[in-house]
RNA sequence: CGGGGCAUGGCGCAGCCUGGUAGCGCAACUGCUUUGGGAGCAGUGGGUCGGCGGUUCGAAUCCGUCUGCCCCGACCA
């Protein structure tokens, strides 16, 4: 990607919404702006971000035996009463009518519409076990939205359901289902811990929440659920057992904040000039940097053939063709946070040598120019 | 929802106390110079000072009211 083909905003000064170092830097290296409390968009660097770590989540769903499928965000309040939850869940389910005046609210999570799915799709318990994922935006009315993409109102989340036929079938699930958040997280180079939870608003018998350890506290990535039969039973999703009789389906539930994780991954992972992302989520690979290619063809045509070089070895490749000086290429660089740096200037071409810094370390390094890729991967 | 704070160009702020028709830095645009850590000079564009009402010859400034946003607390991925 050529940067001035590429719609980068970064700020220089911190804007005084933000209080917490992740939301600065969201603010500041262009990831995210704020609409209104609670809801924000996600601009193009941002948005590059948060497909790596979907890119992520998908792989270990996918390879856990869960398939992914997509419900509405609007959803009818007809299967809120059925599961109880339209009086239970509080202000917290924004709940509208429609041109008909019939009652709907926006989905804070979809254990009532997955349900309909199940007892509609599956009758037999040899349709067994099954799970369900999706990525997709939620709606809860939060009482205070904060710390920006943190705790918002709107936000894209990973959830899973299952279902079985038996409680052992579930254990069984929920363990696969928590080894693969375990994974996720690992993936991502999250620091993370895994704690006992109350089932809350959701329900169901035990719970437990994946924790980002950070130092100003500890801001939960993830929660899982065993969800027994609360729903099933309620909104009569059974299937018949090899007896031929009906009974009520067992439930889990497995939830995960994707924009979350990238707000916590960059709590994790930032220094005074940036973030420094964890290479698997980073939004390029690659920055090369040509020091002052207007006045020097050379630098212009080898950083050039670099980048070209890059990208046909498949690598997300940011190209700082701007005409700006060297300093304010560095400070973008460093606070977007691309993993490896390549400086391209006169004064090493004359050896036939490039400069490499990782965004991690503050050693620099000298690379023959036909040895780039070799030394990057 | 309770408590605290803020609202002036895209971002950060001054001006308000002591009313006289809006200013600084950054960003943007043009030109020249500059080019290894957010350049310099010159010039340009952009604000009904959050909304409404009041006081006054005159309101960013004083009074009332509403709204929005941020922080602390109880809840959540």
């Amino acid at each position: 990607m050529k940067l001035t083909n590429f719609p980068l905003h970064t700020l220089k000064e911190v804007p005084k919404d933000a209080e917490i170092i992740s939301h600065q830097l969201m603010l500041r290296a262009g990831l995210i702006r704020r609409l209104a409390s609670g809801l924000y968009t996600w601009l193009p660097l941002g948005m590059r971000v948060l497909r790596n770590i979907q890119k992520i989540i998908r792989e270990e769903m996918n390879h856990s035996g869960a398939y992914e499928i997509l419900m509405p965000m609007v959803q009818p309040a007809e299967l809120w009463h059925e599961s109880g939850r339209w009086g239970d869940y509080g202000s917290e389910l924004a709940r509208f009518n429609d041109r008909h005046d019939r009652e709907f609210c926006l989905g804070p999570t979809h254990e009532e519409v997955i349900t309909d799915i199940a007892r509609n799709e599956i009758s037999s318990y040899k349709q067994l076990p099954l799970i369900y994922y999706q990525i997709q935006t939620k709606f809860r009315d939060e009482i205070r939205p904060r710390f920006g993409v943190m705790r918002s109102r709107e936000f894209l989340m990973k959830d899973a359901y299952s279902f079985h036929l038996n409680e052992e079938s579930l254990l069984e699930t929920y363990d696969i289902m928590r080894n693969a958040y375990v994974r996720i997280l690992e993936r991502l180079d999250l620091k993370f811990s895994i704690e006992k939870a109350d089932p809350g608003a959701i329900g169901g018998s035990l719970s437990e929440e994946f924790h980002i350890i950070d130092d100003s506290g500890e801001i939960e990535v993830g929660h899982i659920f065993q969800l027994g039969t609360k729903y099933s039973k309620s909104m009569k999703a059974s299937v018949t057992d090899e007896t031929g009789k009906d009974c009520p389906m067992y439930m889990g539930c497995y939830g995960m904040g994707v924009t979350r994780l990238v707000a916590a991954s960059i709590q994790q992972n930032n220094d005074s000039k940036g973030i420094i992302w964890p290479k698997k989520i980073a939004p390029f690979n690659i920055v090369i940097i040509p020091i002052n290619m207007k006045k020097s063809f050379r630098v212009k045509e080898i950083s050039e053939k670099l980048y070209e070089t890059l990208i046909q070895s498949g690598y997300d490749v940011l190209f700082d063709d701007r005409d700006v000086r060297p300093g304010a290429q560095f400070v973008d660089a460093d606070l977007i946070g691309v993993t490896h740096r390549v400086v391209v200037s006169d004064k090493e071409l004359d050896k036939d040598m490039v400069e490499y810094k990782g965004r991690s370390s503050d050693k620099t390094r000298m690379i023959k120019i036909d040895k780039v890729l070799d030394y990057l991967f």
